[in-house]
DNA sequence: AGCGATGTTCGCCG
DNA sequence: TCGGCGAACATCGC
Protein backbone atom coordinates (compact mmCIF):
# COMPACT_ATOMS: atom_id res chain seq x y z
CA UNK A 1 0.00 0.00 0.00
CA UNK A 2 2.44 2.91 1.23
CA UNK A 3 3.86 5.37 -1.88
CA UNK A 4 3.53 8.83 -1.13
CA UNK A 5 -0.84 9.51 -0.97
CA UNK A 6 -1.16 6.71 0.84
CA UNK A 7 1.28 7.82 3.51
CA UNK A 8 -0.19 11.01 3.61
CA UNK A 9 -3.70 9.51 4.47
CA UNK A 10 -1.62 7.60 7.29
CA UNK A 11 -0.89 11.15 8.59
CA UNK A 12 -4.45 12.03 8.15
CA UNK A 13 -5.44 9.46 10.25
CA UNK A 14 -2.91 10.26 12.67
CA UNK A 15 -3.84 13.89 13.11
CA UNK A 16 -7.35 13.08 13.00
CA UNK A 17 -7.10 10.41 16.25
CA UNK A 18 -4.06 10.63 17.99
CA UNK A 19 -2.52 14.53 17.79
CA UNK A 20 -1.68 15.46 20.77
CA UNK A 21 -2.24 12.04 22.37
CA UNK A 22 -0.27 11.20 25.73
CA UNK A 23 1.24 7.90 25.60
CA UNK A 24 1.02 6.09 28.19
CA UNK A 25 1.86 2.96 27.44
CA UNK A 26 4.18 0.97 24.26
CA UNK A 27 2.63 -2.58 23.45
CA UNK A 28 5.74 -4.14 21.65
CA UNK A 29 4.16 -7.38 19.67
CA UNK A 30 6.82 -7.66 18.03
CA UNK A 31 9.87 -6.14 18.01
CA UNK A 32 11.00 -7.37 14.29
CA UNK A 33 10.84 -3.37 12.65
CA UNK A 34 12.10 -1.52 15.60
CA UNK A 35 15.32 -1.17 14.56
CA UNK A 36 16.99 0.71 17.94
CA UNK A 37 17.17 -0.70 21.16
CA UNK A 38 13.82 -1.51 22.89
CA UNK A 39 14.68 0.13 26.06
CA UNK A 40 15.55 3.54 24.48
CA UNK A 41 12.76 3.87 22.62
CA UNK A 42 10.14 2.87 25.26
CA UNK A 43 12.10 5.51 26.99
CA UNK A 44 11.80 8.22 24.39
CA UNK A 45 8.21 7.57 23.99
CA UNK A 46 6.51 6.64 27.21
CA UNK A 47 4.87 9.69 29.04
CA UNK A 48 5.38 12.13 25.94
CA UNK A 49 3.05 13.41 23.85
CA UNK A 50 2.44 13.23 20.01
CA UNK A 51 2.44 16.94 19.41
CA UNK A 52 3.08 17.04 15.57
CA UNK A 53 2.99 14.98 12.58
CA UNK A 54 5.01 15.49 9.01
CA UNK A 55 5.44 13.26 5.87
CA UNK A 56 8.24 13.31 3.67
CA UNK A 57 8.14 11.21 0.58
CA UNK A 58 7.06 7.53 2.35
CA UNK A 59 8.04 8.52 5.55
CA UNK A 60 5.99 9.85 8.55
CA UNK A 61 7.95 11.55 11.46
CA UNK A 62 5.96 12.20 14.77
CA UNK A 63 6.85 15.19 17.07
CA UNK A 64 7.59 14.41 20.65
CA UNK A 65 8.67 17.32 22.08
CA UNK A 66 12.04 16.16 22.15
CA UNK A 67 13.20 14.39 19.30
CA UNK A 68 10.49 12.25 16.22
CA UNK A 69 8.94 9.04 15.99
CA UNK A 70 10.02 7.67 12.43
CA UNK A 71 7.51 5.50 10.98
CA UNK A 72 8.59 3.89 7.63
CA UNK A 73 5.64 1.40 6.03
CA UNK A 74 7.72 -0.89 3.96
CA UNK A 75 5.20 -2.50 1.67
CA UNK A 76 2.56 -3.53 3.86
CA UNK A 77 2.28 -1.36 6.51
CA UNK A 78 -0.43 0.57 8.30
CA UNK A 79 -1.78 2.72 10.69
CA UNK A 80 -5.15 2.01 12.90
CA UNK A 81 -6.31 4.10 15.68
CA UNK A 82 -8.84 1.84 17.95
CA UNK A 83 -10.85 2.06 21.37
CA UNK A 84 -10.78 -1.05 22.87
CA UNK A 85 -8.10 -4.09 23.25
CA UNK A 86 -10.58 -6.52 21.59
CA UNK A 87 -10.28 -4.30 18.82
CA UNK A 88 -6.68 -5.08 18.15
CA UNK A 89 -5.89 -5.31 14.36
CA UNK A 90 -4.65 -8.32 13.25
CA UNK A 91 -0.66 -7.85 12.55
CA UNK A 92 -0.54 -5.07 14.96
CA UNK A 93 3.70 -5.09 15.48
CA UNK A 94 3.53 -2.07 18.03
CA UNK A 95 0.38 -0.17 19.79
CA UNK A 96 0.77 2.64 21.64
CA UNK A 97 -1.72 3.27 24.55
CA UNK A 98 -3.11 6.90 25.05
CA UNK A 99 -4.14 8.55 28.17
CA UNK A 100 -7.73 8.62 26.83
CA UNK A 101 -7.11 4.84 27.28
CA UNK A 102 -7.44 4.49 23.22
CA UNK A 103 -4.93 2.89 21.29
CA UNK A 104 -2.87 3.18 18.14
CA UNK A 105 -1.31 0.33 15.88
CA UNK A 106 1.40 -0.10 14.06
CA UNK A 107 0.32 -2.43 11.58
CA UNK A 108 2.72 -4.92 9.41
CA UNK A 109 1.97 -7.83 7.73
CA UNK A 110 5.23 -8.51 6.21
CA UNK A 111 8.44 -7.34 8.64
CA UNK A 112 9.23 -5.07 5.78
CA UNK A 113 9.21 -1.49 7.49
CA UNK A 114 11.12 0.64 10.03
CA UNK A 115 10.40 2.22 13.69
CA UNK A 116 12.93 4.21 15.10
CA UNK A 117 13.29 7.31 17.44
CA UNK A 118 15.28 9.97 15.34
CA UNK A 119 16.79 13.15 17.13
CA UNK A 120 16.52 15.66 14.16
CA UNK A 121 14.56 15.68 10.79
CA UNK A 122 16.65 17.78 8.65
CA UNK A 123 19.66 15.59 9.60
CA UNK A 124 17.74 12.03 9.36
CA UNK A 125 16.65 13.26 5.68
CA UNK A 126 20.34 14.55 4.90
CA UNK A 127 21.91 11.44 6.10
CA UNK A 128 19.23 9.12 3.95
CA UNK A 129 20.02 11.76 0.94
CA UNK A 130 16.62 11.52 0.02
CA UNK A 131 15.37 14.03 -2.55
CA UNK A 132 12.83 16.82 -1.93
CA UNK A 133 9.27 15.08 -1.62
CA UNK A 134 7.66 14.46 -4.35
CA UNK A 135 4.73 16.38 -3.93
CA UNK A 136 5.95 19.89 -2.99
CA UNK A 137 8.86 19.74 -4.97
CA UNK A 138 8.92 23.40 -7.33
CA UNK A 139 8.68 23.04 -10.97
CA UNK A 140 12.58 24.72 -11.13
CA UNK A 141 14.04 22.27 -8.54
CA UNK A 142 12.06 19.05 -10.53
CA UNK A 143 14.12 19.51 -14.46
CA UNK A 144 17.21 20.40 -12.19
CA UNK A 145 17.31 17.15 -10.42
CA UNK A 146 16.11 14.86 -13.35
CA UNK A 147 18.18 17.04 -15.80
CA UNK A 148 21.25 16.02 -14.25
CA UNK A 149 20.23 11.97 -14.55
CA UNK A 150 20.59 9.62 -17.05
CA UNK A 151 18.57 6.46 -16.08
CA UNK A 152 15.37 5.21 -17.18
CA UNK A 153 12.18 7.54 -16.54
CA UNK A 154 10.39 5.06 -14.51
CA UNK A 155 13.69 4.15 -12.22
CA UNK A 156 14.27 8.39 -12.34
CA UNK A 157 10.69 8.74 -11.02
CA UNK A 158 11.39 5.66 -8.46
CA UNK A 159 14.62 7.55 -7.08
CA UNK A 160 14.30 8.52 -3.37
CA UNK A 161 17.30 10.55 -3.75
CA UNK A 162 16.59 12.35 -6.80
CA UNK A 163 12.55 13.05 -5.53
CA UNK A 164 11.00 11.50 -2.55
CA UNK A 165 8.17 9.40 -2.18
CA UNK A 166 7.04 7.91 -5.63
CA UNK A 167 7.06 4.10 -5.51
CA UNK A 168 6.61 0.89 -8.63
CA UNK A 169 2.35 1.86 -8.63
CA UNK A 170 2.30 5.54 -8.86
CA UNK A 171 5.49 5.81 -11.13
CA UNK A 172 3.36 3.82 -13.72
CA UNK A 173 0.57 5.93 -13.00
CA UNK A 174 2.43 8.95 -13.42
CA UNK A 175 3.80 7.56 -16.71
CA UNK A 176 0.43 6.41 -18.48
CA UNK A 177 -0.73 10.03 -17.92
CA UNK A 178 2.16 11.54 -19.39
CA UNK A 179 1.99 9.15 -22.08
CA UNK A 180 5.87 8.12 -21.66
CA UNK A 181 7.27 5.03 -22.09
CA UNK A 182 8.99 3.01 -18.45
CA UNK A 183 11.78 2.75 -20.31
CA UNK A 184 12.69 6.11 -22.11
CA UNK A 185 15.87 7.50 -21.02
CA UNK A 186 15.42 10.86 -19.20
CA UNK A 187 18.16 12.34 -20.55
CA UNK A 188 16.13 12.06 -24.39
CA UNK A 189 13.42 13.97 -22.97
CA UNK A 190 13.17 17.63 -24.17
CA UNK A 191 12.30 20.75 -22.10
CA UNK A 192 8.62 20.79 -22.55
CA UNK A 193 8.39 17.27 -22.23
CA UNK A 194 10.34 17.56 -18.74
CA UNK A 195 7.66 20.00 -18.22
CA UNK A 196 4.58 17.40 -19.21
CA UNK A 197 6.22 15.22 -16.38
CA UNK A 198 6.78 16.77 -13.66
CA UNK A 199 2.84 18.28 -14.42
CA UNK A 200 1.65 14.90 -14.23
CA UNK A 201 3.76 14.15 -11.07
CA UNK A 202 2.21 16.49 -9.27
CA UNK A 203 -1.64 15.95 -10.62
CA UNK A 204 -0.99 11.99 -9.94
CA UNK A 205 0.07 12.65 -6.57
CA UNK A 206 -2.55 15.40 -5.46
CA UNK A 207 -5.48 13.73 -7.17
CA UNK A 208 -4.12 10.53 -6.07
CA UNK A 209 -3.71 11.68 -1.84
CA UNK A 210 -7.45 13.01 -2.10
CA UNK A 211 -8.46 9.88 -3.65
CA UNK A 212 -7.04 8.14 -0.45
CA UNK A 213 -7.99 10.05 1.96
CA UNK A 214 -12.08 10.74 0.91
CA UNK A 215 -11.67 6.78 0.40
CA UNK A 216 -13.24 7.91 -3.46
CA UNK A 217 -12.91 5.60 -6.65
CA UNK A 218 -10.08 5.51 -8.60
CA UNK A 219 -10.79 8.08 -11.54
CA UNK A 220 -11.32 7.09 -14.38
CA UNK A 221 -8.87 6.98 -16.81
CA UNK A 222 -6.24 5.89 -14.58
CA UNK A 223 -3.96 2.81 -15.13
CA UNK A 224 -4.02 1.45 -11.71
CA UNK A 225 -7.18 -0.65 -11.74
CA UNK A 226 -5.72 -2.04 -14.73
CA UNK A 227 -2.64 -3.75 -13.80
CA UNK A 228 -3.84 -6.84 -13.38
CA UNK A 229 -3.69 -10.05 -15.77
CA UNK A 230 -4.22 -9.42 -18.82
CA UNK A 231 -6.43 -5.74 -18.99
CA UNK A 232 -7.37 -3.94 -21.13
CA UNK A 233 -6.07 0.46 -21.04
CA UNK A 234 -8.81 2.62 -20.50
CA UNK A 235 -7.85 5.13 -22.75
CA UNK A 236 -7.39 3.07 -25.71
CA UNK A 237 -8.33 -0.34 -25.11
CA UNK A 238 -5.33 -1.81 -26.03
CA UNK A 239 -3.78 -4.91 -23.97
CA UNK A 240 -1.27 -3.75 -20.76
CA UNK A 241 2.20 -5.20 -21.08
CA UNK A 242 3.98 -5.81 -18.21
CA UNK A 243 7.24 -4.61 -17.99
CA UNK A 244 10.60 -4.86 -15.41
CA UNK A 245 12.13 -2.04 -14.61
CA UNK A 246 14.85 -1.69 -12.05
CA UNK A 247 13.53 -4.91 -10.72
CA UNK A 248 10.14 -4.08 -10.39
CA UNK A 249 7.38 -5.21 -12.38
CA UNK A 250 5.41 -2.33 -14.35
CA UNK A 251 2.63 -1.55 -16.53
CA UNK A 252 2.27 0.13 -19.29
CA UNK A 253 0.07 0.45 -22.70
CA UNK A 254 2.27 0.23 -25.61
CA UNK A 255 0.32 2.34 -28.24
CA UNK A 256 -0.31 5.59 -25.65
CA UNK A 257 3.44 5.14 -24.49
CA UNK A 258 5.53 5.10 -26.86
CA UNK A 259 9.87 4.99 -26.30
C1' DA B 1 2.36 -25.12 -3.70
C1' DG B 2 5.17 -21.82 -6.05
C1' DC B 3 5.36 -17.18 -7.20
C1' DG B 4 4.79 -12.41 -6.71
C1' DA B 5 4.05 -8.32 -3.71
C1' DT B 6 2.91 -1.06 -2.85
C1' DG B 7 10.16 -0.91 -0.21
C1' DT B 8 15.07 -0.59 0.87
C1' DT B 9 19.80 -1.96 0.73
C1' DC B 10 23.86 -4.09 -0.90
C1' DG B 11 27.02 -6.15 -4.06
C1' DC B 12 28.43 -6.95 -8.76
C1' DC B 13 29.06 -5.59 -13.44
C1' DG B 14 29.47 -2.64 -17.70
C1' DT C 1 31.02 7.57 -11.21
C1' DC C 2 26.63 6.35 -12.73
C1' DG C 3 23.17 3.17 -13.65
C1' DG C 4 21.13 -1.51 -14.36
C1' DC C 5 20.30 -5.79 -12.33
C1' DG C 6 19.50 -9.37 -8.94
C1' DA C 7 19.22 -10.98 -4.37
C1' DA C 8 17.88 -10.67 0.30
C1' DC C 9 14.74 -9.41 3.90
C1' DA C 10 9.75 -12.41 5.84
C1' DT C 11 5.27 -13.66 5.19
C1' DC C 12 0.75 -13.71 3.14
C1' DG C 13 -2.46 -14.53 -0.58
C1' DC C 14 -3.69 -16.17 -5.02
Amino acid sequence: MPELPEVESFRNHFDQTSLNEGVKDVIIRNGYILKMDKNKFLKAIKGKTFQSSRRYGKYLFIGLGEGYLLLHFGMSGNLQYFEQMGDEPEYSKIIFQFESGKYLSIISIRKLGKVKIVENLDEYIKEKELGPDALRISREKFMEKMKKKRSYLKTALMDQETICGIGNIYSDEILFQARMHPKKKINKLSDSEMEGLYNNTHDVLETSVERVIAEKEIPEGFLIPHRDKEEKCPQCGSEIKRLKVSNRHGYYCPPCQKR
